[in-house]
DNA sequence: AATCTGCATATCAAAATTGGTATGTGCATC
DNA sequence: GATGCACATACCAATTTTGATATGCAGATT
């Protein structure tokens, strides 16, 4: 188990990662393209190397015993960075300018990836770029499994803030979308208590936006609202709102792309008196990742976008 | 270029970072022990599956091409993952780090499970342990369901103990809990007869404490106490003895933590002339789940406090 | 021009890896 | 108890890998 390191290959990473996802031996030798001989073998051997049994055998089948966990665990992320590996390599072989993938949550996406992205095309060519948009967990978690190189997000409570490499990025300001012939628009700037007893339409809870409003309502002292409608999705809170007297909370990002100040659209956005924020959110990468020269082109763009907007 | 994934090794990968690290051949080939022309040959295969040069060679050195340079850099995170693998797996071999869930009865919790995670705690890193206190028909169904890797428990009637590995515990001898100023506290070790009387505060009926207790009442040919509290919750039981004479049953450990022999406290532990002796609990596991080398670690240490305490 | 440094090539031998076919074995299910 | 499924083992052949030594070659240095 010692001089472990220069005995384990690739390709015994493929193999558990095979039978994990098969839970067959037969199947997993067949991704592999040998024979089920073969690969009974090749795991005899894994096995004797780490000293410890990684799966158990069942008469119809194999499952991980929990090293066998840990190692197709890890056997996933490896390959996946090996994989990356050779998109990039093939790319500079190539002469393409590689791959760069990123993870945003949806403020970030709107205010500042898109048009990061933007500047990127103009300068550079034949680059594959890959955006996500997803929740702040979500997009930690691929970032730790290899699936991003860097993300636009908030750290989540519980997660371990030395493992990654942060670069500070701007607050998000709520302001509150509503239609124009709506009756909060006669008043100025919007009270809490203004809020009380509208319908609602808002992201689903445990959502950071979610939570800062509620944080409003609480501490306001009023009740949370009864009517709710959940969403995530831009169209249908557009959609509800158009034909009802419902209120949506929206980051300013948003509303300036939905109803720029000043405008003669649809929809307005209101501010509040006392502002609400959320968590704000960052340019996130591992500390053991060093990012292409491509990534990190595209990170230094979206964190320029921080601070002339 | 595209079945380029298998003829690539982790050596290949070592090789680049050394060169890229040391900028010579020879001193990379050193690094990987094999001599110069071998790491020359290495690298020359290398170079034809990339399908172009990494490196440059001067008559001092080598530096990186750019494609070179892409590749040290992934080669640098790969390993870095590898490394990573590494630690975890040999980690989870030798049962430092790991998961573990283990369920256990009051008496068991108290008395062994808490010293066994405290030493096991002494020689981890990063161990993910999870305790759970549970009535034993409890534990059983869990461990069943796949819930606990083993359990502290009695084995219920009409279960099939085929299943399990059982591992025989200690017996739990009961000791009877009582206030300072108690009439009882007068006499030395208790006859049977001189529980009849009292009221008791004690776990509901069917459980094997009460069994054991009633066994005792139906064998000495005294009536079944009266008065009688039901709880399991030392709480209510404590705040119920201080201020009455009632009377409970509790096992050794837990008398040991309530009322230490000796102390000054609120309460006495008294024992009685013929000790009453519930059935013993053992250490259950699954004969067909392989525990993880930590759960083993854990079990074996709690085993050890059966024989010496 | 001689020399030195550092990489490349040639050649050979040994060993390990690889892969196949045929067959054994254990466990469930029928 | 027979059958089937899934993995293990045995055995054999061929290829590849691995590594060492000796040597070649090119650019730099003196």
């Amino acid at each position: 188990m010692q001089n472990l390191a220069n005995r384990l290959q690739l390709r015994d990473f493929r193999l558990v990662q095979a039978i994990a996802d098969t839970g067959q031996l037969a199947l997993a030798a067949e991704r592999l393209a040998v024979t089920q001989p073969a690969a009974s073998r090749l795991l005899a051997r894994l096995e004797s190397v780490i000293g410890a049994p990684l799966f158990i055998r069942h008469p119809k089948g194999m499952t991980p015993t929990p090293i066998g966990e840990t190692l197709a665990r890890n056997a996933n992320s490896l390959l996946r960075s090996l994989d990356q590996t050779l998109n990039e390599t093939g790319a500079a072989v190539s002469g393409r300018a590689g791959t760069v993938r990123v993870g945003s949550v949806t403020g970030g996406a709107v205010g500042f990836v898109v048009p990061a992205v933007q500047n990127l095309k103009k300068i550079t060519s034949g680059a594959d770029i890959h955006v996500d948009v997803a929740p702040s967990d979500v997009l930690i978690n691929g970032l730790l499994h290899g699936e991003y190189d860097f993300v636009l997000s908030r750290i989540p409570a519980g997660t371990d803030p030395r493992q990654f490499s942060v670069k500070r990025g701007r607050v998000e300001v709520i302001r509150i979308l509503v239609r124009r012939d709506h009756p909060l628009t006669r008043f100025g700037p919007l009270k809490p208590k203004y809020l009380e007893g509208w319908e609602w339409v808002i992201q689903a809870p445990h959502t950071p936006m979610r939570q800062a409003v509620e944080e409003v309502f609480y501490s306001s002292g009023i009740s949370l609202p009864s009517e709710i409608v959940n969403t995530t999705s831009l169209l249908v809170m557009i959609g509800y709102l158009a034909s009802t007297d419902a209120i949506a909370p929206i980051t300013r990002e948003v509303a300036d792309l939905v109803a720029p100040d000043g405008s003669e659209g649809r929809f307005v956005a209101l501010d509040l008196e006392e502002p609400i924020i959320i968590n704000p959110y960052h340019l996130i990468s591992l500390k053991t990742h060093t990012l292409s020269p491509l990534a990190i082109r595209l990170r230094d763009l979206i964190f320029e976008g921080f601070s002339t907007s």
